[in-house]
RNA sequence: GCCGCGGUGGCGGAAUUGGUUUACGCGUACGACUCAAAAUCGUAUGACCGAAAGGUUGUGUGGGUUCGACUCCCACCCGCGGCACCA
């Protein structure tokens, strides 16, 4: 056998496989199906690095594993491919994005391909295709036509000094990415979707989906659900009302004033009683011109100015209360309106003491929780400062100053309070979300134009669906205009077209969508990628559909991974999904963790620190790389790239090479039992691992099978054996080992094999190392067979010399057995 | 501030229905091969005491439960990630 050569074979069975196919998934084949999928990717100048490179080579293994199982394995890829960084350099360079799409996409398919990974490519997508984006605007036009888009003004991100609007990862701490000029509002008119339509339902299905704990926690803490009351507060000597929010209708009692958002739409209402109107509109004014970023970086001050002239009256004691407005009210959330309660609330607190309001306490702590808070108060020595803790008591406890409702416990008044208000009107049960909805417009070229027509007369009008898709039009600068419009405003022969309703003349929307557009639904695409009729055919989607595992990025937890699941459902909803398949679009959801440079380093092209996979298996080989990122750490976790440890991979791969050279010249058709005992664990612990993404241990194991292999001196490894090691081997090194599996003589590709499956009884049986401790502390070991008896193995313990000096003359209370495992003496 | 994750040799990490701490890999040292080096192979490798046998100690800190704790409980420290005036 010549010697280890990776590029020669990789190169030659790269081309093997794709000319024989051996990846095709199989449309509606009576195999049961398996769709595994990565996130596909945006496809930028600089090109994949090592750590692109992990998870897709983790699901490559999955799929692998998958299809010797037995599987139709749906594996597919394709590009994310609108989207800024290509825009800017666009903008720079004036080549034209598509062209520079193309270029990138051909660059990253090129080193996917040199990984090795078995994508069907014959399914390959690209959200830039019109043929593709057709879709992505049938669905806005379906959201559109259901209510669910819709258009209203919001603010922004505008750059002053640039003139241009910002999406919101180019603004950097405040500023503009570029110019470093403070950012500010811009009100614009833009088009919104309605996910908080389906804020609930995104909570409760995640009950019916295999994620990992944080993700859900992370989606859950996202839409952030809270369940309280609205309660409302009348004002004085007027007809007018105004509704709170609140989850603790239980310290309504201590409610000493209302603060309102300076947006609330009610101030202008009152103007005729306020007096001191003037003042009270410079101070909204000037709230209004601060960014969210502002007003937040301002948190400690709780500024803001009374509206005198009315009062409010609070609905359990009739008392009079002052109305202020300040912007730490926030006018999206609940009623844009609050009561404040400064002896337990920290913000009305400190807003409380800057105004000077009165501060009164209506619950106290229950039992060890007061104490606690006393000496904590005396210990920052700042008791009595308004209340007895000097801050405000946000926990729950027994109300007091409360009239009525004295004595009673907290969770029990929040009920009671609000069922008592609601027998005059004045309060409902109420549920308020954080999540908003979503902006769906931006102001830029490379993306899908939104398909919609504004008509004087008519309104705003979707295009027929028979004329899309709405194409990009060529334009000759990409850069966004002064006005804050897209690029594409300036189209005059691109915008001005004819009302689908009158025929009077109208202008197109000038807006594009956001990158997650195209990445809703995509999944959905490679069930069927050439339909030219619909979406997807349902016969298809009901064959592939779902997603039998899913992996992506962390940081997609709250933003695609939650987009894609409310357009999934408005997708299902509608019947554009087939009803059969269930409101949930991925079955299993997986995160890899980052890989960063050496020293733990973040890879970045500034630090010159990348590391590019074809170097990597320009020097090593594919199957080098492919082991080394799987062995290098746990593959959720970050974990940084060590280039001693991927020599380390090579090591070990070499090694296999060598020992299959020994066992063609030297190969036994039995070989040794131990080796058979010792595979099969090896092969459970494998087909184990890979599933529950422990590839590093997986790895781990199939090299202490190999050091036995080698140091075994008792007739090596038998040809059933050997040709199930490689089998096992062979998701990870998928090269070698078809190279190895053609030597052997078999003309099958080693990937169209049947997984073994480990003999149980083979995994049970053996010699194991014993522990035997004296009053819990190992004094000796010694190998027995593992299913030795307790009585049996004591008399053995008993008789070693180590043990009988531990014991002799010392009274022996109780010996604890644990079978396979150790003895413990205690004395 | 709130939520989540983590803290084990010189390094990446392994081990949790409580049962050998440091598997596997890297590094290091020594030896073999070589004219030599690299590669490869072999041996050793937590710390401390000891010539050795052996012993003591050891999984962020301090307590607790247990025959036995990296694993369980309580209190705390540190690091990372996310959210952040959401009433």
């Amino acid at each position: 056998m010549e010697t280890y050569k990776p590029q020669k074979i990789e190169k030659k069975w790269q081309r093997i496989w794709e000319i024989q196919g051996v990846y095709r998934a199989k449309d509606l084949s009576k195999k049961p199906k398996s769709y595994i999928l990565v996130e596909f990717p945006y496809p930028s100048g600089e090109g994949l690095h090592v750590g692109h490179c992990r998870p897709y080579i983790a699901l490559d293994i999955v799929a692998r594993k998958r299809r010797m199982e037995g599987f139709n394995v749906l594996f597919p890829m394709g590009w994310d491919a609108f989207g800024l960084p290509t825009e800017n350099y666009a903008i720079k360079t004036r080549i034209h994005p598509r062209i520079v799409t193309k270029k990138n996409t051909a660059l990253f398919k090129r080193q996917q391909k040199n990984i090795g990974l078995s994508f069907d490519w014959s399914r390959e997508i690209n959200t830039t295709d019109p043929a593709y984006y057709k879709w992505t605007q049938w669905i806005f036009l379906q959201l559109f036509k259901k209510g669910l888009a819709y258009k209203a003004k919001m603010p922004i991100n505008w750059c002053p000094s640039c003139k241009i609007g910002l999406a919101n990862e180019e603004v950097v701490d405040g500023s503009c990415e570029r110019c470093g000029e403070r950012v500010t509002k811009k009100e614009k008119e833009q088009w919104m979707l309605k996910i908080t339509k389906y804020a609930e339902r995104l909570i409760q299905d995640l009950d019916r989906v295999d994620y990992p704990e944080r993700v859900k926690v992370l989606q859950k803490d996202w839409i952030g659900k809270s369940e309280g009351a609205e309660i409302e507060f009348r004002i004085q000597n007027s007809e007018f009302r105004i509704p709170v929010f609140t989850t603790r209708a239980d310290t309504l009692f201590g409610a000493t004033y209302l603060v309102l958002a300076p947006e609330h739409p009610e101030i202008e209402n009152f103007k005729p009683h306020i007096t001191n109107y003037k003042f009270v509109k410079k101070y909204i004014e000037e709230a209004k011109k601060k960014t969210e970023r502002e007003r937040i970086s301002e948190m400690k001050e709780k500024m803001g100015v009374e509206i005198k002239g009315i009062k409010a009256i609070n609905p359990v004691n009739n008392r009079e209360i002052p109305i202020f407005v300040a912007d730490y009210v926030l006018i999206h959330y609940g009623t844009g309106g609050i009561m404040a309660v400064p002896a337990h609330d920290q913000r009305d607190f400190d807003f409380a003491k800057l105004h000077n309001l009165p501060i009164l306490e209506v619950i106290k702590p229950q039992n060890n929780a007061e104490g606690r808070l006393r000496q904590s108060a005396s210990q920052r020595g700042s008791l009595y400062n308004g209340t007895p803790y000097g801050r405000a008591y946000e926990g729950e406890g027994i109300l007091i100053n409360s009239g009525r409702f004295n004595g009673m416990k907290s969770e029990i008044a929040k009920e009671r309070i609000v069922a008592w208000l609601a027998k005059k009107g004045l309060a409902k049960k109420a549920v308020n979300y954080k999540l908003r909805d979503w902006i769906f417009s931006r102001q830029r070229y490379w993306g899908e134009p939104i398909p919609m027509i504004q008509c004087e007369r008519c309104g705003w009008q979707p295009v027929p669906e028979k004329d899309l898709p709405v194409k990009l039009p060529s334009v000759k600068k990409y850069q966004p205009t002064q006005t804050g419009e897209s690029p594409l405003a300036a189209v005059e022969r691109w915008i001005n077209t004819k009302c689908p309703k009158c025929s009077s003349l109208a202008k197109r929307e000038t807006d594009v969508m956001p990158n997650w557009a195209g990445s809703n639904w995509y999944y959905l695409r490679y069930c069927d990628p050439k339909n030219e009729k619909r979406l997807a055919d349902p016969k298809l989607l009901r064959y592939w559909m779902p997603v039998n595992w899913y992996n992506g990025g962390m940081e997609h937890a709250t933003l695609h991974l939650l987009y894609s699941r409310f357009i999934y459902k408005f997708l299902w909803d509608i019947k554009a999904v087939p009803k059969s398949l269930g409101p949930e679009p991925y079955k299993k959801r997986t995160s890899h963790g980052t890989v960063l440079g050496e020293k733990g380093i973040k890879m970045s092209k500034s630090r010159g620190n990348v590391i590019n996979p074809d170097q990597v298996i320009k020097e090593y080989g594919t199957d080098t790389l492919r082991v080394y990122e799987m062995f290098m750490g746990p593959f959720e976790q970050t974990i940084s790239w060590d280039t001693k440890g991927v020599k380390g991979a090579k090591r070990f791969l070499e090694r296999v090479w060598k020992l299959t050279g020994k066992f063609l010249v030297t190969q036994k058709p039995k070989g040794s039992s131990y080796l058979k005992k010792l595979l099969h664990k090896t092969m459970k612990k494998v087909s184990e691992d890979i599933e529950s993404l422990k590839f590093n241990t997986a790895l781990s194991s199939l090299m202490e099978f190999c050091n036995a292999w080698q140091t075994n001196k008792e007739g090596g490894l038998g040809k059933k054996d050997f040709k199930d090691f490689l089998k096992i081997f062979s998701p990870f090194a998928p090269h070698l080992t078809e190279e190895i599996w053609s030597q052997l003589g078999f003309k099958s590709s080693i990937h169209n094999q049947k997984w073994p499956k480990h003999d149980p009884k083979l995994v049970k049986e053996g010699i194991v190392t014993f522990i035997i401790q004296v009053n819990g502390r190992v004094r000796e070991k010694i190998e027995a067979e593992i299913g030795i008896s307790k009585r049996e193995f004591k008399k053995l313990a008993l008789a070693q010399e180590n043990i009988k000096k531990w014991i002799e003359r010392k009274n022996l209370k109780k010996t604890i057995f644990v079978p396979g495992k150790l003895i413990n003496f205690v004395i």
